[in-house]
DNA sequence: GTCTATACGACGATAGAC
DNA sequence: GTCTATCGTCGTATAGAC
């Protein structure tokens, strides 16, 4: 029922390879040859889903970055208080650092202007938008202090965004969750109202 | 009376060209040919001051280093305090990225490791190491509130950090230090002890 | 839709004269 | 130290059979 009408298994393992590739090796470093051989998927296949290797890298940052939006939407639904927003968003992060780093890596630390000079950086798109719009909420309710909204953003998520990266850099030895209080509290006190 | 008798023109001129390239197109993006035909210099002279491509951004990568280890060294003679200390490191930032914003792009937001695979990860480098002393010294005066130096120093730094990145990215409009002061408060309120 | 084989261009790096 | 000319490799993308 979705707009292709076969997913196709190959399409998806191409991704699939391509996620594992790009994180671990970079886009640069890693050859379509690398991709059909992990993949086990044939050069003419790819072809035939994608355009080009650019056309890979973009159907898969897209495709994350529809799943976090959807995600970030879950929360606001499910929770009431910017507060609980936002740690919320903080867990849901922490949580797939530790789970799926590759997504996480992807995410928030491959340059995809590099290879992607089209598409809009990530912090303009939509699930940092989201993040924002919880932010701009809680100035209004009262329970952030009144100032720029894209300070209070880029405060309240910097600290625990540096710490994913950290993590990924291999800097954090603990898994996330184990600081996931500490960090919450200081991010919280660097904008809270009263 | 540097190690190198003859700094020469030359080399620094293929530096320079190389920082700019880097930061605007990525370190893949920039062909060798790039290189000579924006520095002026032959094919044959950078590969007489440079072992290969890779050489060339680990010397710049180097020297950047190198730079800002000297000048948080600087900051840390001239001010006594922790907190002092510390906002005296964000603005510096905040300078240098309005003044040279390429030397901020290639030290914070260049992905070194997928062209410099042997460097430590720049995190683990000598400025953000002492950015961790000034840190935990700052815990061991009372002046930061007692919990894990990473965690601490990661969440104090980290939304100035951020905001740099967004500005480099475009999203942020004003010139950072239009920013300085509702940032380095957002910050320090998230670390201060009492 | 899937495959193999291959064309073609671009790149990093070298050789060797000056 | 500086240059020009060139080599060999490798990577993307295509052609065309099944």
């Amino acid at each position: 029922m979705s707009t292709t009408s076969t997913p196709s298994a190959n399409r998806d393992k191409v991704l699939a390879t391509a996620l594992i590739l790009f994180t671990r090796k970079g886009y640069f470093n890693t050859s379509m040859r690398d991709i059909t051989r992990e993949s086990g998927v044939s050069t003419g296949s790819i072809y035939h889903y994608f355009r080009d290797k650019e056309g890979v890298a973009l159907a898969l940052y897209q495709s994350l970055i529809a799943r976090m939006q959807e995600e970030f939407s879950a929360i606001m639904r499910r929770h009431d208080s910017t507060h609980d927003q936002c740690r919320a968003v903080v867990a849901l992060l922490f949580r797939i650092t530790e789970s799926e780093p590759e997504v996480m890596t992807f995410m928030l630390y491959v340059k995809h202007r590099e290879f992607l000079p089209e598409e809009r950086p990530v912090c303009s798109s939509a699930p940092f938008e989201q993040m924002r719009a919880m932010v701009q909420r809680g100035m209004e309710r009262g329970e952030i202090v009144h100032c720029d909204v894209l300070v209070a953003s880029t405060c309240l998520f910097g600290g625990a965004i540096r710490m994913i990266t950290s993590r990924l850099d291999g800097i954090v030895e603990q898994p996330l969750a184990h600081y996931l209080d500490d960090v919450w509290a200081c991010s919280w006190r660097a904008v809270a109202a009263n």
